[in-house]
DNA sequence: AGAAGTCAACGAAAAAATTCGTAGATTTGA
DNA sequence: TCAAATCTACGAATTTTTTCGTTGACTTCT
Protein backbone atom coordinates (compact mmCIF):
# COMPACT_ATOMS: atom_id res chain seq x y z
CA UNK A 1 0.00 0.00 0.00
CA UNK A 2 1.28 3.53 -1.21
CA UNK A 3 1.83 5.70 1.74
CA UNK A 4 1.47 8.87 0.05
CA UNK A 5 0.48 8.80 -3.22
CA UNK A 6 0.82 12.28 -4.38
CA UNK A 7 3.24 14.27 -2.20
CA UNK A 8 6.83 15.07 -3.33
CA UNK A 9 9.81 13.04 -1.88
CA UNK A 10 11.20 14.47 1.48
CA UNK A 11 14.83 15.76 1.48
CA UNK A 12 16.23 12.74 2.37
CA UNK A 13 14.54 10.69 -0.83
CA UNK A 14 15.54 12.89 -3.01
CA UNK A 15 19.12 12.22 -1.62
CA UNK A 16 18.15 8.32 -2.45
CA UNK A 17 17.07 9.10 -5.64
CA UNK A 18 19.64 11.11 -7.29
CA UNK A 19 22.88 8.43 -5.93
CA UNK A 20 20.45 5.53 -8.18
CA UNK A 21 20.06 7.84 -10.92
CA UNK A 22 23.18 8.54 -11.20
CA UNK A 23 24.84 5.47 -10.24
CA UNK A 24 21.91 2.93 -11.31
CA UNK A 25 20.56 -0.18 -9.17
CA UNK A 26 22.62 -0.46 -6.33
CA UNK A 27 22.85 -2.37 -3.33
CA UNK A 28 21.89 -0.51 0.30
CA UNK A 29 25.84 -0.89 1.42
CA UNK A 30 26.35 1.04 -2.10
CA UNK A 31 23.82 3.95 -1.66
CA UNK A 32 24.70 4.37 2.31
CA UNK A 33 28.71 4.83 1.06
CA UNK A 34 27.75 7.31 -1.50
CA UNK A 35 25.78 9.29 1.32
CA UNK A 36 28.22 9.36 3.75
CA UNK A 37 30.40 11.17 1.18
CA UNK A 38 28.29 13.69 2.06
CA UNK A 39 27.30 13.39 5.86
CA UNK A 40 27.33 10.68 7.94
CA UNK A 41 24.15 8.38 7.51
CA UNK A 42 23.89 5.17 9.56
CA UNK A 43 23.77 1.94 7.46
CA UNK A 44 20.14 0.51 8.98
CA UNK A 45 18.83 4.48 8.35
CA UNK A 46 19.41 4.04 5.02
CA UNK A 47 17.91 0.86 4.88
CA UNK A 48 15.48 1.60 6.20
CA UNK A 49 14.45 4.69 3.73
CA UNK A 50 15.22 2.81 0.98
CA UNK A 51 13.01 0.13 2.35
CA UNK A 52 10.00 2.69 3.00
CA UNK A 53 10.50 4.20 -0.40
CA UNK A 54 9.98 0.96 -1.96
CA UNK A 55 6.60 0.27 -0.10
CA UNK A 56 5.96 4.45 -1.32
CA UNK A 57 6.41 3.35 -4.89
CA UNK A 58 9.48 5.38 -5.07
CA UNK A 59 11.83 2.71 -5.34
CA UNK A 60 11.66 -1.18 -6.67
CA UNK A 61 14.06 -4.03 -5.74
CA UNK A 62 15.34 -6.69 -7.27
CA UNK A 63 15.37 -9.65 -3.82
CA UNK A 64 16.59 -12.95 -5.93
CA UNK A 65 19.72 -12.07 -4.00
CA UNK A 66 21.10 -12.03 -0.62
CA UNK A 67 21.77 -8.07 -0.94
CA UNK A 68 18.81 -7.04 -2.52
CA UNK A 69 19.43 -4.37 -5.11
CA UNK A 70 17.19 -1.55 -5.79
CA UNK A 71 16.98 1.14 -8.48
CA UNK A 72 13.66 3.90 -8.95
CA UNK A 73 10.93 3.86 -9.91
CA UNK A 74 9.96 6.89 -10.79
CA UNK A 75 12.35 9.04 -13.75
CA UNK A 76 14.73 11.53 -12.82
CA UNK A 77 12.49 13.78 -15.24
CA UNK A 78 9.06 13.22 -13.78
CA UNK A 79 10.80 14.00 -9.95
CA UNK A 80 12.70 17.25 -11.10
CA UNK A 81 9.76 18.10 -12.75
CA UNK A 82 7.38 18.01 -9.78
CA UNK A 83 9.68 19.40 -7.31
CA UNK A 84 10.67 22.27 -9.12
CA UNK A 85 7.16 22.67 -10.62
CA UNK A 86 6.44 22.86 -6.48
CA UNK A 87 8.66 25.32 -5.76
CA UNK A 88 7.49 27.82 -8.55
CA UNK A 89 3.98 27.70 -7.01
CA UNK A 90 5.13 27.90 -3.59
CA UNK A 91 7.47 30.46 -3.34
CA UNK A 92 7.52 32.13 -6.63
CA UNK A 93 3.80 32.25 -7.56
CA UNK A 94 4.30 31.26 -10.38
CA UNK A 95 6.66 33.14 -12.70
CA UNK A 96 9.20 31.18 -14.05
CA UNK A 97 11.08 33.68 -15.04
CA UNK A 98 11.83 35.12 -11.36
CA UNK A 99 12.63 31.26 -10.51
CA UNK A 100 15.30 31.27 -13.54
CA UNK A 101 16.84 34.70 -12.58
CA UNK A 102 17.07 33.41 -8.79
CA UNK A 103 18.79 30.29 -10.05
CA UNK A 104 21.44 31.81 -12.26
CA UNK A 105 22.22 34.08 -9.31
CA UNK A 106 22.84 31.31 -6.55
CA UNK A 107 25.40 29.27 -8.68
CA UNK A 108 28.41 30.98 -10.97
CA UNK A 109 27.07 29.31 -14.34
CA UNK A 110 29.61 29.15 -16.83
CA UNK A 111 29.16 30.78 -20.59
CA UNK A 112 29.06 27.69 -21.82
CA UNK A 113 26.35 26.57 -19.32
CA UNK A 114 24.68 30.02 -20.61
CA UNK A 115 24.74 29.41 -23.63
CA UNK A 116 23.31 26.01 -23.64
CA UNK A 117 20.17 27.36 -21.65
CA UNK A 118 19.83 30.05 -24.57
CA UNK A 119 19.88 27.35 -27.25
CA UNK A 120 17.51 25.21 -25.30
CA UNK A 121 15.26 28.67 -24.97
CA UNK A 122 14.86 29.03 -28.33
CA UNK A 123 14.16 25.38 -28.78
CA UNK A 124 10.69 26.06 -26.68
CA UNK A 125 10.09 28.75 -28.36
CA UNK A 126 9.61 27.18 -31.74
CA UNK A 127 6.56 25.02 -29.46
CA UNK B 1 16.84 32.83 20.70
CA UNK B 2 16.98 32.21 16.86
CA UNK B 3 15.97 28.14 16.21
CA UNK B 4 18.12 27.43 13.60
CA UNK B 5 19.87 29.83 11.70
CA UNK B 6 20.94 28.52 8.25
CA UNK B 7 18.40 25.88 7.50
CA UNK B 8 15.73 26.81 4.70
CA UNK B 9 11.86 27.71 5.82
CA UNK B 10 9.71 25.08 5.78
CA UNK B 11 6.63 24.41 3.41
CA UNK B 12 4.07 26.60 5.89
CA UNK B 13 6.93 29.14 6.21
CA UNK B 14 7.24 29.54 2.64
CA UNK B 15 3.50 30.17 2.12
CA UNK B 16 3.31 32.34 5.10
CA UNK B 17 6.26 34.36 3.63
CA UNK B 18 4.48 34.12 0.50
CA UNK B 19 1.81 36.25 1.60
CA UNK B 20 3.77 38.92 3.86
CA UNK B 21 5.99 39.59 0.26
CA UNK B 22 2.53 39.94 -1.52
CA UNK B 23 0.53 41.51 0.81
CA UNK B 24 2.91 43.44 2.99
CA UNK B 25 2.48 44.07 7.06
CA UNK B 26 -0.54 41.91 7.86
CA UNK B 27 -2.01 40.56 10.89
CA UNK B 28 -2.32 37.09 11.94
CA UNK B 29 -6.09 37.24 10.88
CA UNK B 30 -5.45 38.35 7.54
CA UNK B 31 -2.31 36.14 6.92
CA UNK B 32 -4.65 33.29 8.21
CA UNK B 33 -7.39 34.36 5.80
CA UNK B 34 -5.01 34.43 2.79
CA UNK B 35 -3.84 31.00 3.82
CA UNK B 36 -7.62 29.46 4.15
CA UNK B 37 -7.96 30.34 0.57
CA UNK B 38 -5.48 27.68 -0.52
CA UNK B 39 -6.30 25.19 2.21
CA UNK B 40 -7.98 25.58 5.00
CA UNK B 41 -5.35 26.37 8.34
CA UNK B 42 -7.14 27.05 11.90
CA UNK B 43 -6.62 30.56 13.33
CA UNK B 44 -4.49 29.60 16.29
CA UNK B 45 -1.90 27.27 14.16
CA UNK B 46 -1.10 30.32 11.78
CA UNK B 47 -0.39 32.49 14.69
CA UNK B 48 1.89 29.61 16.50
CA UNK B 49 3.69 29.41 12.89
CA UNK B 50 4.03 33.07 13.10
CA UNK B 51 4.90 33.41 16.67
CA UNK B 52 7.78 30.80 15.82
CA UNK B 53 9.29 32.20 12.48
CA UNK B 54 9.72 35.41 14.28
CA UNK B 55 11.52 34.18 17.58
CA UNK B 56 13.49 32.41 14.36
CA UNK B 57 14.08 35.97 12.96
CA UNK B 58 12.27 35.32 9.71
CA UNK B 59 9.63 37.44 11.05
CA UNK B 60 9.20 41.11 12.64
CA UNK B 61 6.59 42.36 15.04
CA UNK B 62 4.48 45.50 15.94
CA UNK B 63 3.57 44.88 19.13
CA UNK B 64 2.38 48.32 19.60
CA UNK B 65 -0.83 47.67 18.58
CA UNK B 66 -3.43 45.37 20.26
CA UNK B 67 -3.56 43.04 16.88
CA UNK B 68 0.17 42.49 16.14
CA UNK B 69 1.34 43.26 12.84
CA UNK B 70 4.03 41.19 11.13
CA UNK B 71 6.35 41.46 8.33
CA UNK B 72 8.63 39.58 6.93
CA UNK B 73 12.47 39.85 8.32
CA UNK B 74 14.02 38.31 5.37
CA UNK B 75 14.07 39.61 1.74
CA UNK B 76 12.31 37.39 -1.12
CA UNK B 77 15.45 37.53 -2.89
CA UNK B 78 17.36 36.00 -0.49
CA UNK B 79 14.90 33.67 0.34
CA UNK B 80 14.14 32.18 -2.83
CA UNK B 81 17.59 32.26 -3.89
CA UNK B 82 18.21 30.14 -1.04
CA UNK B 83 15.63 27.85 -2.17
CA UNK B 84 15.81 27.46 -5.39
CA UNK B 85 20.06 27.23 -4.79
CA UNK B 86 19.43 24.15 -2.57
CA UNK B 87 16.92 22.00 -4.89
CA UNK B 88 19.63 22.85 -7.23
CA UNK B 89 22.30 20.97 -5.40
CA UNK B 90 20.08 18.36 -3.78
CA UNK B 91 18.02 17.32 -7.07
CA UNK B 92 20.08 18.40 -9.92
CA UNK B 93 23.79 18.35 -8.97
CA UNK B 94 23.98 21.39 -9.65
CA UNK B 95 22.77 21.66 -13.40
CA UNK B 96 21.33 25.03 -13.76
CA UNK B 97 20.73 23.98 -17.14
CA UNK B 98 18.62 20.85 -16.23
CA UNK B 99 16.30 23.25 -13.79
CA UNK B 100 15.85 25.77 -16.06
CA UNK B 101 14.18 23.19 -18.79
CA UNK B 102 12.45 21.17 -15.82
CA UNK B 103 10.85 24.30 -15.13
CA UNK B 104 9.67 25.10 -18.40
CA UNK B 105 8.30 21.93 -19.13
CA UNK B 106 6.33 21.85 -15.40
CA UNK B 107 4.85 24.99 -16.71
CA UNK B 108 3.41 26.43 -19.32
CA UNK B 109 5.33 29.79 -20.01
CA UNK B 110 3.32 32.73 -22.22
CA UNK B 111 6.03 33.57 -25.55
CA UNK B 112 6.23 37.10 -23.86
CA UNK B 113 7.46 35.52 -20.37
CA UNK B 114 10.26 33.48 -22.73
CA UNK B 115 11.04 36.47 -24.34
CA UNK B 116 11.82 38.23 -21.08
CA UNK B 117 13.88 34.95 -20.13
CA UNK B 118 15.57 35.42 -22.62
CA UNK B 119 16.79 39.20 -22.42
CA UNK B 120 17.58 38.34 -18.42
CA UNK B 121 20.17 35.82 -19.80
CA UNK B 122 21.27 38.28 -22.30
CA UNK B 123 22.31 40.91 -19.32
CA UNK B 124 23.83 38.04 -17.28
CA UNK B 125 26.52 37.18 -20.25
CA UNK B 126 27.36 40.89 -20.58
CA UNK B 127 29.14 39.95 -17.00
C1' DA C 1 32.37 -26.92 10.78
C1' DG C 2 32.25 -22.72 13.21
C1' DA C 3 33.49 -17.94 14.08
C1' DA C 4 33.18 -13.43 12.24
C1' DG C 5 31.05 -10.44 9.28
C1' DT C 6 27.10 -8.72 6.57
C1' DC C 7 22.38 -8.63 5.57
C1' DA C 8 17.07 -7.61 5.88
C1' DA C 9 13.33 -6.94 9.00
C1' DC C 10 11.23 -4.63 12.51
C1' DG C 11 9.76 -1.83 16.12
C1' DA C 12 10.52 1.95 18.40
C1' DA C 13 12.91 6.24 19.64
C1' DA C 14 14.12 10.84 18.37
C1' DA C 15 13.69 14.96 15.88
C1' DA C 16 11.20 18.15 13.13
C1' DA C 17 7.09 20.23 11.58
C1' DT C 18 2.33 21.18 12.14
C1' DT C 19 -2.01 21.52 14.54
C1' DC C 20 -4.98 22.46 18.31
C1' DG C 21 -7.36 23.58 22.89
C1' DT C 22 -7.57 26.55 26.65
C1' DA C 23 -6.82 30.58 29.43
C1' DG C 24 -6.55 35.30 30.31
C1' DA C 25 -6.28 40.09 28.35
C1' DT C 26 -8.37 43.58 25.40
C1' DT C 27 -11.74 45.41 22.36
C1' DT C 28 -16.30 45.91 20.41
C1' DG C 29 -20.97 46.70 20.33
C1' DA C 30 -25.57 46.49 22.14
C1' DT D 1 -21.77 48.53 31.59
C1' DC D 2 -21.48 43.93 30.55
C1' DA D 3 -21.68 40.19 27.29
C1' DA D 4 -19.78 38.62 23.05
C1' DA D 5 -16.07 38.59 20.08
C1' DT D 6 -11.20 38.74 19.16
C1' DC D 7 -6.60 38.63 20.40
C1' DT D 8 -1.99 36.66 22.31
C1' DA D 9 0.37 33.27 24.92
C1' DC D 10 1.34 28.77 25.99
C1' DG D 11 1.67 24.02 26.42
C1' DA D 12 0.79 20.01 24.54
C1' DA D 13 -0.95 16.69 21.05
C1' DT D 14 -0.42 15.05 16.44
C1' DT D 15 1.76 14.02 12.27
C1' DT D 16 5.72 13.47 9.47
C1' DT D 17 10.44 12.50 8.82
C1' DT D 18 14.67 10.60 10.25
C1' DT D 19 17.55 7.75 13.07
C1' DC D 20 18.83 3.72 15.60
C1' DG D 21 19.27 -0.86 18.20
C1' DT D 22 18.31 -5.59 18.15
C1' DT D 23 17.29 -10.02 16.22
C1' DG D 24 17.76 -13.84 13.38
C1' DA D 25 19.14 -15.39 8.66
C1' DC D 26 22.71 -15.94 5.35
C1' DT D 27 27.80 -15.60 3.68
C1' DT D 28 32.53 -15.69 3.96
C1' DC D 29 36.78 -17.11 5.49
C1' DT D 30 39.74 -20.25 7.66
Amino acid sequence: MARHKNSRPTDREVTILRILWDNGPSTVRQVNEAMNKDEYTGYTTTLKLMQIMAEKGLLRRDESQFKHVYKHAITEEKTQKQLVGDLLERAFSGSAEKLVMRALSAKKVSANELARIRKMLDEFRRE
